[in-house]
DNA sequence: CACGAAACTCAACGCATGGTGAATTCAACT
DNA sequence: AGTTGAATTCACCATGCGTTGAGTTTCGTG
């Protein structure tokens, strides 16, 4: 773990001063940023941690991006518009909602920008209160009601989060606590018990 | 229950040396100790937080328990007998099972001293790989496989994990992320969705 | 009552962290 | 070719961390 001076492969003697090329080192401090905000979330991530992986000075960061507060933000920019995601499982027919909506949800996972964002909010929140209430505003403001307007009925926000306590659930026994078989079961395996279960708390 | 400090009322100049009185500063510790594991989880706990909380010197944690994990350890000692539980649950009518189990896990969140342990362990194993595979492995190793053993059938062990990955996601909406109106249900209001649900898992 | 051991605090160490300001190198536009 | 500004590193700073060793006070036993 001490590389103070030759090592055969890349001491890779870093000089100062910009870099010739115009490579796209921003960029790099990016995904360095997510790959290591989705590892250990917010507080166990360092500035040092992440230049390194980026293969960049620590200062960088702070020229590029100001605080550490501000580069987990930018790392984050989250692509998805809940409201279109409601809209898209909640049409069709109403007896496979359950399905739909299980399918979706796995297939996000595999993509994997989506999966490290998820990732880095979830490990976060869950150690700071700060971006937990985030998440609490996020999933309530924006899902809860959009969803429990859509369903209707008995106690619709309390099923609306019992879907997102189930998705959450298995967002963590596969990807955080990785416990098999349910890490490395297929889509097509969870989607019959996950999809039955969902189904039960959108409608009866 | 909770005493805590930051009162203006106390300059209170702590002396050094043995204090008058056979008071249990040891459980006191121990206590604080649970509660900011609790809130925090591992890394973002400090034994200076732990020693203010407990109105102590940070020395003193490591006069009694010799690090912070050994500490972490001697906070959790965790008093729950896996396979009675399974052995509980399984009992009885097994078309109960499903609603037994919800009850039976409300209730123990209700004690304060279980939950300071659960969110301890969760908290901490989803910042930090080497609590996650702890967790895994009592997971898969003591409760999974009883579980699953008990169950029988096709895909018992990813039934059963899918038993626990609801679960799980129940803790977290309700206790981590503590979204309304989940974190605010009374049992009675959650059993009747939450059972449905563990029982088509365990077998229809 | 003496005395050793346990309980407890103080001061300090070495280290890692987030952040800053200045210096150096390169690219781009006159 | 010359200049300007962005990109990049370096050398620090202050802070908080876990841990240690020594010193002080009280308890329990004889």
């Amino acid at each position: 773990m001490s590389e103070t001076e030759e090592t055969a492969k890349k001491p890779a003697q870093r000089r100062t001063g910009r870099r010739p090329g115009g490579a796209d080192t921003r960029g790099a401090v990016l995904e360095a940023a997510r790959s290591e905000f989705a590892a250990r979330g917010y507080e166990r991530s360092s500035m040092r941690g992440i230049a390194r992986v980026a293969g960049v000075d620590a200062a960088l960061l702070h020229h590029y991006f100001g605080s550490k507060e501000q580069l987990f933000l930018a790392a984050l920019d989250f692509p998805i518009e809940p409201g279109q995601v409601v809209q898209l499982v909640l049409s069709g027919e109403p007896s496979e909602r359950g399905e739909r909506l299980a399918r979706f949800v796995l297939a996000l996972w595999e993509q994997p920008e989506v999966l490290d964002r998820l990732l880095a909010v979830l490990r976060t929140a869950v150690g700071s209160e700060q971006i937990a209430q985030v998440l609490r505003e996020f999933m309530v403001g924006e899902l809860i009601v959009r969803l429990a307007a859509e369903l209707g009925g008995d106690q619709a926000e309390l099923r609306a989060e019992l879907v997102l306590s189930q998705i959450i659930g298995l967002a963590v026994a596969r990807y955080v606590i990785r416990a098999e078989p349910i890490a490395s079961a297929t889509a097509d395996e969870l989607v019959p018990f996950l999809g039955a279960t969902l189904q039960g708390y959108l409608g009866n």
